[in-house]
DNA sequence: TCTGCATGTTGACGCCGTCAGCTTTGTTGT
DNA sequence: ACAACAAAGCTGACGGCGTCAACATGCAGA
């Protein structure tokens, strides 16, 4: 897999002579830089050490503010929980008619998360995380399931959606949706396609696949 | 990442003197012992050189029978693939009345699968595949879409579920699976709870979440 | 001002993937 | 039967990586 051409760069990002002995925050500088290159080269070509180059500052630097490689991997996986919530509140909070037309909302956000950021999103659902990491990790995803059981309790109440166990449903339309996005994430789906078809995919999730 | 311990094994299968120059048949054994690390590791904790030792083999020995690190891991979605399709025709072929047994029964064997192979699920959905790979591995995924698209179809033939395009009703189902089972697989989601509450969740699929 | 701690640096270690070049073995055409 | 060849081993090397230990620097509070 380490097969960066023959020479890359000329190595750059010396010691640059007048630089700081200390780069400021450095601990941002890393994860922007690694959310970069996770997006544009994917989470192979992930290093510590290139992030360190990049930054102008020596390869154990990141050490101090990453423990592991992992750590530095669950800090980016946090960072996109917490974007992909805040997504997700927004389309909840987007004036909607019908439960129909909010759950499109809000699959839309989903998609839209899915299609911009497929790595980082595979990255989030992996199961390798530390176990430090993991406590923070699971408040963020309850948190980002919690949009879509505020919605399923609010539908329940106006009589929307059929009653029974909020959580239970939630699994449902959460997987529906998630199956989507890791689908795309996985290029295993068109894009287009499935933002173009979501209108009817949420409807059919609404109203069931037998005929009525 | 590679912090295997001071010492983990005392560098067991030496070239053990009476061992033929040919091994036989490393490539399956390759890929079964890669796939017995993968499952009780995960795929952090794969290495070339350390299946080569378990092989009793030298280093770059895989070498003559993948052409990479990659290749050998797309080598094992392929038969992560063919096992899941066997799986899931397997169900398919399934006596089952109705339409709900029939696909309550597609949906028992995808989870089965996903519990059981939650490491190999995820590196058969993800997006790191050689192009020369790709096109084996799109048609392995077509074969299982293949199982779903059936069903549908034939339900369809029977006025057991919706008219319209049978592809975008095979995403649908499709996707609600495929997102449980990637929920499962990246632990976001509890197995036993999933597998318990699976009947419903096939219900809730068939007949929607709106009120009738 | 001194002292401690967070944050840098350097150098080392072992593991890894990959390649080049060589050796062994089984097969195949004559 | 045997030479030629290809497949499948082996060895050794290279550079990249993650991680650690030991040392250096600079800021902040006593």
């Amino acid at each position: 897999m380490p097969r960066p051409s023959p020479s890359p760069s000329p190595s750059t990002a010396q010691p640059s002579p007048n630089r700081p002995y200390h780069h400021g925050d450095l601990r941002t500088a890393l994860l922007k830089s690694a959310e970069r290159t996770l997006r544009e080269k994917g989470v192979g070509a992930l290093s510590l050490r290139e992030l360190a180059r990049a930054a102008g500052v020596s390869h154990a630097a990141p050490g101090r503010h990453f423990k592991d490689k992992q750590a530095l991997l669950d800090a980016l996986a946090l960072d996109g929980y917490e974007r992909l919530n805040q997504a997700l509140t927004a389309a909840t909070r987007e004036p909607g008619r019908t439960f129909e037309e909010r759950m499109t909302a809000l699959a839309r956000a989903y998609l839209g998360f899915a299609v911009e950021n497929p790595e980082l999103l595979e990255l989030m659902f992996a199961r390798k995380h530390d176990p430090d990491s993991s406590a923070q990790l699971a408040s963020a995803v309850d948190r980002s399931l919690g949009s879509f059981t505020g919605m399923i309790t609010q539908a329940q109440e106006r009589g929307e959606i059929v009653p029974g166990d909020p959580e239970r449903i939630t699994t449902v339309a959460a997987a529906s949706l998630h199956g989507l996005a890791a689908l795309i994430a996985g290029c295993a789906l068109d894009a287009e396609e499935a933002l173009a078809g979501l209108d009817e995919h949420v409807h059919l999730l609404l109203h069931g696949l037998r005929p009525r």
